[in-house]
DNA sequence: GTCAATGTTTTTGTATACAAGAAGCGATGT
DNA sequence: ACATCGCTTCTTGTATACAAAAACATTGAC
């Protein structure tokens, strides 16, 4: 299993900005990263690099890697796209969906079901991956499947401060259930339209983002 | 200007993919990469991390890195998605569009049609590039004008395959002609899907795009 | 006390060194 | 002749070394 340091390297790295670990703006200091993780530089680097080519880092010469901040309007053009490509994700699901897609679905859906039920959003915040990644595999487009994921995981933090805005939860799982009904009666229209409108932050969640983010700022300032 | 050397060094290598240099399935071996640009491994490996990760190569574990070769099915997909983001930005653009975006996108659609003039589809291929990227600046979204300019860089290789294809210049001028006019007109709904028709690997264009991906497989093979 | 200049320290960028896995190759045995 | 084993060589993965730029601190002038 070796060889592939700097492969977990890049996912450790990833994960600690995806949780907030390392919080937006921080400076990545490859000598501490080194030490704490156990390696020398080398491999750190390497996975600092690809991570500034995922857009997650930033690399400025001579001046060390940190950790990206979009702004707010960056953020939500993140939304606005991965919006369509959701919506393009249902409407091919609803057309090509099999049978195995189907049972994935409303499994990952039930599952979203109890999370609601006990009123857990953590777990909600898990589930709703699983229920998301269904519709991209049941796209049955491979280079699809990837945009999403990676944008998907891009958007996670955001995504769970969205979850904390309250109803937001029984809200989410509500269109869930409009959406798999929608591709699962082959409307794929309906599913685009559906999913677009579930991820999209439009009307009171376009402010609900802009005060967590600036919640944030203010937290780290 | 130094600190950047791996910086360069990604660009030259992804050019030398996107143009065909290095050939989809080669390998690309670390020290002759390092005599060849008068470097040392290091900076190389970088900017293969960095390749590696917007998928442009595939690193397998102590086997080195090996430009990708995406299945038809694969690139089709990625025509796929690329429509689609198009007809977002052409959306976009259709309703925020400046008098500066008019401008250039009517400048690019000028310089098109002298190329058409001329025959020459080197040219045209050319201008067909910053045509498309006025559209993406139009969108105003600079997180749609990212995903669009780097999967549009990716899907180079075939584009300039399918203008080869006869009358595919005059049709696909004849196509931005339309997408001006709705994008000028403020018509949304027209420019989005005057865009994925525009895009999209669809009917003819599709066996196109088959034939001569296999053409390539064979001359490779 | 503030600011500038200069020297010191830290940190990045690149080269080189070294270890270990993979590929190639030949010898040997059947 | 062909497969297999072991050896050699090549290549990658990681660590370390070194040079240069940037950050930092100290000192001195005003």
């Amino acid at each position: 299993m070796t060889g592939n340091i700097f492969h977990t390297l890049r996912d450790d790295i990833e994960n600690g900005i995806v949780t907030g670990e390392f919080e937006p703006g921080e400076r990545l200091d490859e000598t501490q990263l080194a030490k704490r993780f156990g390696v020398s530089r080398t491999p750190i680097r390497e996975a600092l690099m690809q991570l500034s080519a995922t857009g997650l880092v930033e690399i400025r010469p001579r001046r060390g890697a940190v950790v990206v901040d979009p702004a707010p309007q960056r953020v939500f053009e993140m939304f606005e796209v991965m919006a369509e490509l959701e919506g393009m994700a249902g409407a091919l699901a609803a057309r090509r969906h099999t049978e195995e897609d189907r049972s994935a679905l409303m499994a990952a859906h039930d599952k979203c079901k109890e999370a609601v039920a006990s009123e857990d959003t953590d777990r909600y915040y898990y589930e709703n991956e699983i229920f998301h990644r269904a519709i991209y595999a049941a796209s049955h487009s491979g280079f699809l499947e990837d945009q999403c994921s990676a944008l998907h995981r891009r958007l996670r933090p955001y995504r769970r401060l969205q979850l904390r805005v309250r109803n937001r939860m029984k809200v989410s799982f509500k269109e869930h259930g409009e959406i798999v009904e929608a591709i699962l009666a082959g409307d794929a229209d309906g599913a685009r339209e559906r999913l677009r409108g579930h991820v999209a932050v439009q009307g009171d969640r376009f402010g609900d983002l802009i005060a967590n983010l600036s919640n944030r700022e203010r937290r780290l300032g």
